[in-house]
DNA sequence: AAAAAAC
């Protein structure tokens, strides 16, 4: 499979081959498609499989035809974080070299004028975090009733980040007659009726994650006592050949005095937490990305999405305290097909959290210990330890160690219980619950003929399109989309004359590892 | 429990 067999314009593609891609991954492939149809695209998959572009590269050939109007962008695009924001912004700017697409970036932390600004220009593309964006359109600098498409990106993440009523505030603004691409990583009950009222008649994209919790990504796990982690974490380093790596710590001012630790200790690291300034985080972002700094200390504010190739390591400071956030951790590193290595340093008072980890990956981290520490083990919820006792060397002057917690009552999930097998993490696999050819049947003529068929060439958009060419197909490319909705209800019924006695499947099945379709805990 | 996001 090649990208020039997804329907993407000469353009496109050419910026695709200069950054270096030859094949798409499973969700591109099929997603790329779908969009260009003009149809809705429901998204299960989380960064690192290729997610971004599935969206970009298709958006950028739509927006190709037309341009914007003043403070009438014709996409919006929403991200839970600044950084994912600014990425995607990246991405627009990366394989859209060769288009002349106007782009505003709203996020907060950054000056309002600037963005004003590209607002009034007209922007093409409009990328933002909520917050920002529902600022602005107080503000009357935007008009969102033009938008022809709109992405909710990492929808899960905006609901645990309490966003969802500004997104349906922003949605409610948007006309109904759009394009709707909604992407989550897990796909909880509560997302999944966000996704049913904001979708229309979507296609299910599903695509496991390429190393979800680790095929490719060496684990390991040290228990070590509160107040020597710091020690522990430089050991660890020393023993690994880290070229770069990020250090996940459970709060931000931890963040700071590790930050401060490391660097008196002669290591070259910066830090990342939401309490920074804007210009700051970006900052410190880009410079480790560039390579200029090697170690850096993030709250989970760099857990999920950043997409930072290459980095040899991940580790946890401390156990997160949701499961899925240490798969998303860890999932920074052993991107691309490389190995990663993740270690975790874990208090003795921490078995509960690794425990419900180890439950969710379906696999026990293997324990490590740190060259020349005491490793001890996981105390027992009735306050004893478990198991063992002490590593070697003992620790003279032993403090107690902060209270333990004293015996509450008998906790079931305590009891070993049989694992769940282990779900196969092989190969990243996309499904689509309709074949393709089935789409291309029920619907004409958008969907009759594949794109590849009709070649384009790049034309800059001040040239008059021409009458009959390739051109003209890109126009009709959208207007069906207008006669969907109205549409929508008839198609439904004739899909269940087709031989089929229920509508379209909504759930995602077995196509979903089990411990990603949890909602949480 | 923590973090994130608007001023």
């Amino acid at each position: 499979m090649s990208f020039e067999s997804l329907g993407l314009s000469a353009p496109v593609l050419q910026a695709v081959a200069d950054k270096g891609y030859t094949e798409p991954t499973p969700i591109q492939e099929k997603a790329i498609p779908i969009v260009l149809m003009g149809r809705d695209v429901l998204g299960c998959a989380q960064t690192g499989t290729g997610k971004t572009a599935s969206f970009v590269l298709p958006m950028i050939d739509i927006l190709a035809e037309g341009r914007a109007k003043s403070r009438m962008p014709r996409t919006l695009i929403l991200e839970p974080t600044r950084e994912l924001a600014a990425q995607v912004a990246e991405n627009f700017e990366i394989y859209g070299k060769n288009h002349k697409l106007n782009m505003a970036l709203l996020i907060g932390g950054v000056s309002f004028p600037d963005q004003e600004r590209a607002l009034e220009r007209g922007a093409d593309v409009l990328i933002a975090t909520p917050g920002r964006l529902l600022d602005h359109v107080e503000r009357g600098g935007i008009l969102l009733n033009d938008v022809k498409i709109l992405v909710i990106d990492e929808a899960d993440r905006m609901l645990d980040m309490g966003f969802i009523p500004d997104v349906e505030r922003i949605v409610g603004l948007l006309s109904p007659m759009r394009q709707t691409l909604f992407f989550s990583a897990t796909m909880p009950p509560e997302i999944r009726r966000l996704a049913d009222r904001f979708l229309s008649n979507p296609k299910e994209v599903t695509v496991s994650p390429p190393a979800s919790a680790g095929t490719n990504i060496v684990q390991g796990l040290a228990i070590v006592p509160e107040d020597e982690k710091r020690e522990a974490l430089r050991g660890l380093i020393k023993s690994q050949d880290v070229k770069n790596a990020i250090v996940f710590c459970n709060r931000k001012r931890d963040v700071v005095t590790l930050l401060g630790s490391l660097k008196k200790h002669g290591f070259n690291a910066g830090a990342l937490h939401g309490d920074m300034s804007q210009p700051a985080r970006m900052e410190t972002l880009e410079r480790f990305k560039q390579g200029e700094i090697q170690i850096l200390v993030a709250s989970d504010v760099a857990a999920r999405g950043l997409d930072i190739v290459d980095m040899s390591h991940v580790f946890n400071f401390d156990v997160p305290f949701s499961p899925e956030d240490y798969v998303h951790r860890i999932g920074r590193t052993g991107r691309a097909g490389k190995t990663g290595h993740s270690f975790t340093l874990a208090s003795p008072s921490e078995g509960d959290l690794v425990q419900a980890i180890e439950k969710l990956i379906g696999t026990t981290i293997p324990r490590i210990e740190v060259a020349g520490l005491v490793t001890t083990d996981f105390e027992a919820s009735d306050g004893r330890r478990r198991g063992r006792g002490r590593g070697r060397g003992g620790r003279s002057g032993d403090k107690p160690r902060g209270p333990r917690r004293e015996a509450k009552e008998p906790r079931e999930h305590h009891e070993r219980k049989p694992r769940p097998p282990a779900e196969p993490h092989a190969e990243a696999r996309a499904e689509l619950h309709e074949p393709r050819e089935h789409a291309s049947r029920e619907r004409a003529p958008r969907e009759q003929a594949p794109r590849e068929q009709r070649p384009r060439e790049h034309k800059p958009r001040e040239h008059a399109p021409r009458e009959h060419g390739p051109r003209e197909h890109r126009a009709e490319q959208h207007r069906p989309q207008r006669e969907r909705k109205s549409d929508h209800r008839p198609e439904r019924r004739e899909r269940r004359h087709e031989g089929r006695d229920e509508p379209a499947p909504v759930g995602l099945g077995d196509h979903v590892p089990a411990f990603l379709a949890r909602s949480s805990r």
